[in-house]
RNA sequence: GCCGCGUUCGUCUAGGGGUCCAGGACGCCGCCCUUUCACGGCGGUAGCACGGGUUCGAAUCCCGUACGCGGUACCA
């Protein structure tokens, strides 16, 4: 049997560090046994998903030498490799499970499963779904989807007993089934949810160990019991522990820069972060630390998977990255640096936007350097005067950083869109707001046009600038409170989200 | 609340009953090298969450407690 795992990624907004931390574990397993690595696009919500953003997940762990035997993009026998093109599939499988009984349709309202949750809340009851429609004569159920009322279809699960979870690391984990809900495997719009896409394409994809995270725990006896009623054999399951924040919390962007492109903008090297990446939880033997993926792949080993949840941390990070670059020679040391930022087709967009500003030639490094920088020096309270309305300046950068965040299209036209819906709703001059950001962006009063070269930085490192000033106001008093922050997000929802989506 | 997973220096970890008064790396501190800084070298700082067992012997096995995290969606 060959070894075939796994990475899918949903793409919903910027290419994760933890994507990358799964996928480097799913490929250096599958590798080490001469198996395959495939990469498959879940993008079932329709709602959040977005091609650019799944080009953004190909750019990014192809950048750091992720590369897939079998995806969207590279094509294989198991296809197609993306879910949203698999729906006919789907919709078979969830009709095979409705005739044998595995499964039902379910007509209950959003309004009533809210007000059914309520009552279990109040009550301190488990929460879950109450079975309302699991109990309909099949008969009937089957006539009024006939008669095209809207449904979803619900999984039958038992509500006694317990579900043996045999987990490659942790050894038989045990969930009685009374804590497990009749999870709905498609949804109204006619999708999959994750549960049943993914149990369905594992076994079609001949998945045979799926290397995940630690929040699919409490799921897998939803997934076990799909294989069973398929009558399927169940991959071998191996949850890997969550990178953490440095509070010990998920990784979080609000916290740590999770975004992949920012690592590469930043100038890490990807041997680097695979590096650091492979560290997090794992070891290869011993105290060794300095190791690259091919040896991983040759030594690599399940067993020595360390469980608890590893706080990722940039610093250390860092000095590795120094570790790299000093092994460099100087001609592969200039090639880096070449293929970061210094080559052409990055450097003519920025003569470009120079030019109309230089005197002298010498003036085009002082004038620039910014934009190569990871953090620029930033002064606080020049920041929050710059918007001549002291106090505001962290809740027009936190409302921009959501703005960002929603963008789908990161072009000037957007990106100025979302400066100037923040302007309108907070009340201020758009020219005063931007001052704001000059200095947010550059640590200056004046610089290069500003939508260009966001554009030119990319989303995940303006998002990181963003969050570097967040840190400096609030280090000087002047900046958001964990209070003032949650407030603010309620304030967003209701003046910013209710209007419709934005686009570029 | 309920369910589950986890817990070795500040952080990443080695350790899988005696060789551990716990080893390495990052950080921090000191010294050396050095026209500065960095690199490099040397030294130091600091940890087995707690309480019970099992055992001649426990960081290592078992139980409980505490704490952390995850899940509890027509998101993945």
């Amino acid at each position: 049997m060959t070894v075939r795992t796994r990475i899918a990624p949903s793409p919903t907004g910027a290419p994760h560090i933890g994507t990358a931390y799964i996928a480097l574990f799913n490929r250096a397993f599958a590798k080490h046994h001469g198996g395959q690595f495939i990469l498959r696009i879940e993008d079932t919500d329709q709602v959040r998903s977005t091609r650019e953003s799944e080009t953004a997940i190909f750019e990014a762990l192809r950048w750091l030498g992720l590369d897939w035997d079998e995806g969207p993009d590279v094509g294989g026998d198991y296809g197609p490799y993306r879910q949203s093109e698999r729906t006919d599939i789907y919709r078979e499988h969830a009709a095979k499970l409705v005739a044998s009984g595995h499964a039902y349709p379910c007509f209950c309202t959003s309004e009533r499963l809210a007000a059914v949750r309520r009552e279990q809340e109040a009550s301190q009851q488990r929460i879950g779904y109450d079975g309302h429609c699991a109990a309909l004569d099949p008969d009937e159920a089957a006539r009024r989807v006939a008669g095209g009322e809207e449904h979803v279809i619900r999984l039958r699960t038992p509500h006694e007993g317990i579900c043996k979870i045999s987990d490659q690391f942790r050894g038989e984990i045990e969930i009685g089934w009374e804590t497990v809900d009749d999870q709905i495997l498609i949804k109204g719009d006619g999708f999959p949810t994750y549960h049943l896409a993914n149990v369905v394409d594992d076994h079609l994809m001949e998945i045979t160990h799926v290397i995940r995270g630690e929040e699919w725990i409490s799921s897998a006896p939803k997934h076990l019991l799909l294989y069973e009623v398929f009558g399927w054999d169940a991959p071998v399951l191996a949850h890997l522990p969550l990178l953490r924040n440095p509070d010990k919390s998920k990784l979080s962007k609000r916290k740590n820069p999770t975004g992949i492109l920012y690592y590469r903008q930043a100038g890490f090297l990807p041997k680097a972060i695979i590096n650091y990446l492979g560290l997090m939880a794992y070891r290869p033997e011993g105290d060794l630390e300095i190791f690259d993926f091919e040896t991983m792949v040759s030594t690599f080993d399940l067993g020595r998977v360390s469980l608890g949840g590893p706080i990722f941390d940039v610093q250390k990070l860092r000095a590795l990255n120094g570790h790299y670059i000093r092994a460099l020679t100087d001609t592969e040391l200039l090639e880096s640096l070449k293929s970061w930022l210094l080559h052409e087709d990055a450097l003519l967009d920025v003569v470009r936007m120079a030019q109309p500003r230089l005197e002298q030639l010498a003036d085009f490094m002082p004038m620039t350097a910014y934009l190569f920088a990871d953090q620029v020096p930033l002064d606080p309270a020049d920041i929050d005067q710059a918007g001549k309305e002291s106090g505001r300046a962290a809740e027009w950068i936190q409302f921009v950083q959501w703005e960002f965040e929603r963008l789908v299209c990161w072009q000037p036209d957007g990106i100025r869109g979302c400066f100037q819906s923040v302007a309108e709703r907070e009340g201020v001059k758009f020219k005063q707001l931007l001052g704001v950001f000059f200095r947010v962006f550059s640590g200056r009063a004046v610089a290069l046009p500003l939508f260009e070269t966001l554009v030119w930085m990319g989303r995940d490192m303006a998002l990181r600038r963003m969050q570097y000033a967040q840190d400096s106001l609030r280090e000087a008093g002047i900046g958001l409170s964990g209070k003032a922050l949650k407030r603010l997000e309620k304030s967003y929802q209701e003046r910013y989200l209710e209007e419709g989506g934005k686009d570029g």
